[in-house]
DNA sequence: TCTGGGGTCCTAGGACCC
DNA sequence: TCTGGGGTCCTAGGACCC
């Protein structure tokens, strides 16, 4: 058995616990730059406020209903999301936090009330912080899925067992609501016949397999009641690390890309050696506008690393050289980043022949940056490569984000104040 | 005027091996 | 004139998730 907790609204709903004065109110949260839209309250979800749409769209909706709007603030969700996922723990089942505001539970019991086990998440969360959440629980995954959506909307955990409510909830799903079925497969079900989950649960394995996928033959086993994924209760160590952004403004000269991709790379390493890791591969990209009527050239470089390393002043090398390859001038850069891949652990210490520094001393110093950085709270250590401008404000390549929320549990200085 | 960021998995086809 | 069978590995691109 498993159970899905879904966080409502979950970036919404933390701007919300903070702030009292949007109860009832309709709220939303948008991507970097205050480009889109990313989250929705329910009373903005009431507005017909579409997901991921760009917010000029309804700059007359926000004066006329008064929305409140809000700058993405990561490092409060991060640390809500946190505080929910600790919740989830105390509750002692195997946990797999499956996204920044999701997590299954592997219920292997036989012998426990499913519905007063639900309810019990649900109020624990709730009262500890402050975040509603949706619970489903069924025999696998996918049902569980189901069974949230549902929760969600019925504002009550459901519990998905009974073959006649599977059946009916089958009935009355469209394939495209399904986990793991997405617009292009939701085209190609459509022309095989296949509209319902209920038909898909009908559907005839060997077809499904030929015709489509066995990620889609699985999918199909799972609304059948047989499990094919299971709780990933230690995620496995990440394959790939990217870091990227779009620019508040285009970037033409190759000096300010060159800046922007080097402090990408000082950020993805850094995220790098958390995890421990090093890379063999690296990865620039730059692309200008999707939307503009400016020429459009988007390109890529790809460097498989001599040595692999977590060092960053060797990675902003190669991340400086690799650009020099696909920078192409007169083009109004609007986005850039750098992905590094094909990761050994750092306890394979391959030594390069040669540098002056040794490994063990280039571990050392970033570790010391880290450390710096970690307790500032902030970039108060940075390479010259990332630019110097003041704080980076100025700079061409920060993102603007005007209607940021106070970090309220993750700094001194932006605690909440009660008058 | 203004349009996010970060991931994973699967498949087909090419290159190569004996 | 007629040209096999079996396998692995890699990569790009497509699809999905939040």
């Amino acid at each position: 058995m498993f159970a899905l907790i879904d966080c409502n609204n979950f970036y919404a709903s933390c701007e919300k616990i903070f702030n009292p004065k949007l109860k009832n109110k309709p709220v939303v949260v948008l991507s970097n730059n205050d480009g889109c839209v990313i989250a929705r309250s329910k009373e903005a979800k009431k507005l017909k406020i579409k997901m991921g749409a760009p917010i000029f769209e309804y700059k007359e909706l926000i004066k006329e209903k008064n929305i409140y709007i809000y700058s993405s603030n990561f490092a409060l969700y991060g640390d809500m999301s946190i505080r929910v996922m600790k919740t989830l723990e105390s509750f002692l089942y195997p946990m797999e936090i499956y996204s920044i505001d999701e997590a299954f539970l592997d219920l292997d019991d036989q012998n426990i009330n499913y519905l007063t086990l639900a309810k019990d998440l649900k109020k624990r969360v709730y009262k500890w912080t402050g975040i509603d959440v949706s619970v489903g629980i069924a025999r696998t995954k996918t049902l569980a899925k189901l069974a949230s959506e549902m929760a969600k909307k019925q504002g009550c955990p459901v519990i998905l067992i009974d073959e006649k409510d599977i059946q009916k909830v089958l009935k009355n799903t469209d394939v495209e609501d399904i986990w793991g079925v997405g617009s292009r497969l939701k085209k190609r079900l459509y022309r095989l016949g296949i509209y319902t989950a209920y038909d898909l649960a009908l559907a005839e394995s060997e077809l499904i397999k030929k015709q489509l996928s066995i990620s889609v033959l699985k999918t199909t086993l799972e609304l059948n009641q047989i499990p094919c994924f299971k709780c990933e209760k230690n995620p496995p160590s990440k394959k790939s690390i990217c870091t990227s952004r779009s620019f508040a403004k285009k970037i033409e000269i190759f000096e300010d890309l060159e800046k922007a991709i080097s402090s990408f790379v000082a950020i993805a390493a850094q995220k790098l050696r958390r995890q421990k890791m090093q890379a063999n591969f690296l990865t620039i990209f730059i692309s200008t506008s999707f939307h503009s009527k400016d020429p459009f050239y988007s390109n890529s470089c790809q460097i498989t690393l001599p040595i692999a390393t977590s060092f960053t002043p060797k990675l902003i090398a190669y991340a400086k050289k690799a650009l020099k390859k696909v920078y192409k001038s007169s083009y109004l850069y609007k986005k850039a980043g750098v992905i590094l891949s094909d990761f050994t652990s750092i306890d394979y210490l391959q030594k390069d022949l040669f540098s002056k520094l040794d490994e063990k001393n280039k571990n050392d110093l970033m570790k010391i940056i880290d450390q710096i950085n970690y307790k500032a709270n902030k970039k108060a250590l940075f390479f010259a490569s990332e630019g110097i401008e003041k704080g980076l404000k100025k700079s061409k390549i920060k993102s603007s984000s005007k209607m940021r929320s106070n970090k309220y549990t993750t700094s001194f200085d932006e605690l909440l104040e009660v008058k």
